[in-house]
DNA sequence: CGCGAACTTGAGGCGTGTCAACCCCTGTGG
DNA sequence: CCACAGGGGTTGACACGCCTCAAGTTCGCG
């Protein structure tokens, strides 16, 4: 039930300089000045662990004493209900935060699981706290981290509460390709490291469902699949997908209603 | 689509003292010393703004420059999507922030409208900044509430994505009566403050599912309600509901996969 | 070369959305 | 005081999107 057993494991180096690091630019130091930067180098970052694909990097109930911002590989993220239903509620890729769900109550609330394996830059949040002292730029960089996890998930919600499976789909390929794009990575060809139970879990679905969804949209020619290869051929169709705009059979408005005045 | 337009609109009180408030132990002063308390009156909370039901706190696209407490009164969020289609994601109450959907982008992302008369703490985010130096507590329980406010976001995404309506409706009402025993009102008579079509959004159903709900509920005599009155009359059926061990005939696992391993 | 996991595809059922009619309550103006 | 309008809530009939179940195929890997 406690971290301290993993916290020992996998780690690779100690005392990391983001300066160093190519992913500074999108990560926790994003926007720092230099001086800033170098100050920070081997203080915020206290090791680099591995963790292999399908391990987890901590689960519920682990008590919280550090973030981890994802180097190489990407992460899913769970929660799960008493009676052992579980959802995937977020994908996190290299230069994003993990294990802010502990900060309230002192220990993790979800599991963190390596869709491949991985590397992390473990950050010690006591130590993070001493740093913005001296750093208040480092400080306000983790309040955007944190405001832009907020917005993403009100938005999650949106899709799960009042979209087509089409449109959850849509959604989900879209914003996998901009992130992809923003890390130097095509957005149009992409290998998928999520099962089509896993996309389903995330998007509210059931992986028969989505399976049938990739067929379709190949058949319309927006996208390629195979497997796990994915190549977006019609980024445009699927924004038009997602934003509602498809052509259904007499339109109906799907709980339009509610939530404006 | 400025904010500036409200910021002087229906002050009522200026630079409020926290140690005064009756609010202070679930708000965010929380858990602060006697000293610290009294440190941050008059200078945390800029001042105090009332806004009528159905009116508009802030809306998506206005300027961030400050946090809200909610003093009196409670709150509704939505999202909307650019087709229109928008849903509720939360419902705040009194000693709970407001606005944290601004600090990523330095803009409102979503709506915030008051579901009766209410008023709010106006906490300028700049301010509160230079507060922090001089009282790190502070921080911590700012940074306290953004992670409570992450993880109630994963488990309305868990209601979302994977349970059935009858369990949506029964986290509702049990997650409402918490809250309300919580700020000294009787967990088991409330009234609410939100319409059938607002509770459906929040749950991702529409207004009609709802109200079948609430009648069949009451029917099995778990609860009695008229109109927005409301009285639960067996919290521990809707527990049984809420976990999932309701006696569905020949109970299908529901998405039950997934997001284990 | 064969096994299991992941994926695809089809047929059918079910949960909940949609549409519509009706009731109740409240406020308004004659 | 009543007539009326309008918004919120209830209830029923029906439709439909997605889940469930099942069979078959492909892929990865020993």
């Amino acid at each position: 039930m406690d971290t301290s057993v993993h916290s020992h494991l996998h780690v690779v180096a100690n005392r990391v300089a983001c300066s160093a690091c190519s992913l500074h630019p999108i990560c926790l130091p994003a926007g720092l000045r230099s001086a800033d930067l170098t100050h920070i180098d081997h203080r915020l970052v206290a090791a680099r662990r591995k963790v292999a694909r399908g391990e987890k990097l901590f689960r519920a109930g682990d008590r919280f004493v550090s973030l981890y911002a994802v180097w190489t590989g990407c992460f899913k993220t769970c929660v799960s209900a008493r009676d052992g239903r579980g959802q995937v509620t977020g994908l996190q890729m290299c230069g994003e935060l993990l294990g802010n769900d502990g900060i309230a109550s002192r220990r993790h609330e979800i599991d963190a699981v390596a869709l491949e394996d991985a590397q992390v830059c473990v950050i010690h949040y006591d130590e993070m706290e001493e740093l913005w002292r001296e750093v208040p730029a480092l400080q306000q960089q983790f309040h955007r981290l944190l405001g832009r996890d907020i917005v993403r998930q009100q938005l999650q919600m949106l899709l799960l509460g009042s979209m087509y499976a089409e449109e959850r789909v849509a959604a989900f390929l879209l914003d996998l390709a901009q992130r992809m794009h923003l890390r130097g990575y095509s957005a149009s060809t992409i290998l998928l490291r999520m099962s089509r139970e896993e996309i389903g879990s995330l998007l509210g679905l059931t992986l028969e469902t989505v399976s049938r969804i990739f067929s379709k949209f190949q058949t319309e020619g927006l996208l390629t699949v195979r497997n796990r290869q994915l190549a977006i051929s019609d980024e445009a169709g699927l924004r038009r997908i997602h934003d509602g705009l498809a052509e259904r059979v007499s339109a109906p408005p799907r709980v339009a209603r509610a939530a404006s005045a």
